[in-house]
RNA sequence: GGCCACGUGGCGGAAUGGUUACGCAGAGGAUUGCAAAUCCUUCCAUCCCAGUUCGAUUCUGGGCGUGGCCUCCA
């Protein structure tokens, strides 16, 4: 579909018509993860809001032209923390815990980006990027640090609304003797006893945690592109930092036009943070539910709102997905979208709205031909809904009943005897039991059939 | 303290200057030995106050409330 796509831009805190930088060419940047423990569903939002927003520009520009680079931050002061606490090295951590990731995308359906690229790979793109910077007059160093001299570019504070004024005044940000400035922020620091370290001109050392995107966006999307995207919590400091750096190390009026921020998860209204102990990984679901529950669910809201994460959440989209499965079909092809189906996602990738219209698919599928089938089927593929087959769906759902199918056909033969010979209580009995084990049973046309709950 | 967002029926959640989606739950009915499932029908809402307007839930201002960021965080 060739319509306007609109997206809500952190720059402007409006909602802006979305017109790429060269329609042949389309960057988008999303801040991936810091590998230093597993995904939690927190993590999987972004994965997944910025998994649809790739799939809405390739529908809008073509497939070739939408470059997606979603970066790995492999090197950190949480993973070294991480590593010691865990009693291993750093480089098992970061593989295991990267391998953990891929694999969780993977079950939340996410489309590989066109790049994953990781920090540790662009330590030499950073040291040039900095000695630019240092060049330049915007950074200086002391003790083998070097620091971002944030009152020399004017526009810090732009994309998070803040004044500089203010945030000297809050007085929270780091204190540093190194510092000429509190609000300064760290781009090369010296690393101590077994803590990682590359040579630079500066010293031993790693460098800070903002650098990564602004070296590893340019190499891949160039000084200017389209589309940044990430958590919220990332809008300050850590988005504002990547401005500053990439802007006066490139010369450019503009780092990237558009800026999308995802809201947070909360569960049951409380934040999710590991101080409250309430942090859900990704891969304790595994077992408990499909992956494409979880993703309906982290979509069920619109992207910028918060979400509340609770079982009635998941119970009603395992419902939904479960009655949507009942006109499944297996497509060779993917049928054409219709238009009016698809104006939600442009407008702001309202997907509660895209669900709203697959509600409507569905009950013309429902009454419906194998095309209308086919259409709803499409649509639902296309934010990464009813991708499994029908069987796949079922035997997810088979492998946590405690029954095998004989004894399940055992014990309905016992209770149609039973109905038969309208001994009720029996029935009634049998069904309880095989209730319990989570079977249910219909009476449908004459015919007894079950199904996994 | 500074900045920002949000407040829609029992719940979740869109949209909109005039008739307020969609899902779940509820009610009634069909069906059933009873259920389940399915189908049909149906009830229920825009935080408060003022302003603009022929008309506001939607725009503006004020109030109240909730949440977020300002420090690691998706």
């Amino acid at each position: 579909m060739d319509k306007d796509i609109f997206l809500t831009n952190s720059l402007s805190n409006k909602k802006e018509k979305f017109v790429p930088i060269n329609e042949k060419k389309i960057g988008m940047y999303v801040c991936g993860p810091t590998v230093y423990d597993d995904p939690h569903i927190g993590n999987a939002r972004p994965l997944v809001v910025f998994d649809i927003l790739f799939r809405v520009l390739k529908c809008r520009y073509g497939k070739t032209p939408v470059t997606y680079v979603r970066n790995i931050t492999d090197v950190d002061d949480k993973i070294i923390k991480s590593a010691q606490e865990n009693n291993t090295f750093i480089s098992d951590l970061t593989r295991k815990i990267i391998k953990n990731f891929s694999e969780d995308c993977k079950f939340l359906n996410c489309e590989t980006p066109s790049e994953q690229p990781r920090a540790t790979d662009h330590i030499d793109l950073m040291i040039k990027m900095i000695s630019e910077l240092i060049k330049k007059d915007f950074a200086y160093e002391n003790k083998n640090h070097v620091y971002f001299q944030v009152n020399k570019f004017n526009d810090y504070g732009k994309l998070s609304n803040k004044k500089l004024e203010d945030l000297i005044a809050g007085s929270r940000v780091e204190i540093s003797e190194n510092k000429k400035s509190p609000e300064d922020f760290v781009l090369w620091k010296p690393s101590i006893k077994d803590e990682p370290f590359w040579e630079s001109p500066w010293g031993k050392g790693r460098p800070g945690w903002h650098l990564e995107c602004s070296a590893m966006s340019k190499k891949f999307l160039g000084k200017k592109f389209d589309i940044h995207g990430g958590g919220i919590d990332l809008l300050f400091p850590h988005h504002e930092n990547e401005i500053a750096q990439s802007r006066c190390a490139n010369d450019t009026e503009v780092f990237a036009n558009y800026w999308i921020h995802n809201a947070f998860i909360t569960i049951s209204n409380e934040k999710m943070a590991k101080s409250q102990g309430n942090i859900l990984k990704i891969k304790d679901f595994k077992d408990k539910i499909s992956g494409q529950v979880l993703r309906f669910a982290l979509i069920s809201s619109h992207y910028k709102q918060p979400l509340d994460w609770n079982d009635k959440l998941l119970d009603d989209c395992k419902n939904t997905i479960e009655k949507w499965y009942t006109v499944y079909l297996s497509l060779k092809t993917p049928s054409k979208i219709p238009d009016d189906i698809l104006l939600p996602l442009y407008d702001d990738l309202n997907t509660p709205g895209y669900i709203a219209n697959l509600h409507k698919l569905f009950d013309k599928a429902k009454n419906g031909n194998d095309n209308d089938k086919k259409i709803f089927i499409s649509a639902c593929n296309f934010i990464g809904i009813l991708k499994e087959t029908k069987t796949e769906w079922l035997n997810f759902k088979r492998k946590k009943s405690l029954m095998t199918d004989g004894d399940i056909f055992k014990k309905i033969e016992l209770r149609n005897k039973a109905r038969e010979n309208k001994d009720y209580k029996e029935a009634d009995k049998i069904r309880d039991e095989l209730s319990n084990k989570g079977v249910l049973i219909e009476d449908k046309d004459g015919k007894t059939s079950w199904k996994i709950k």
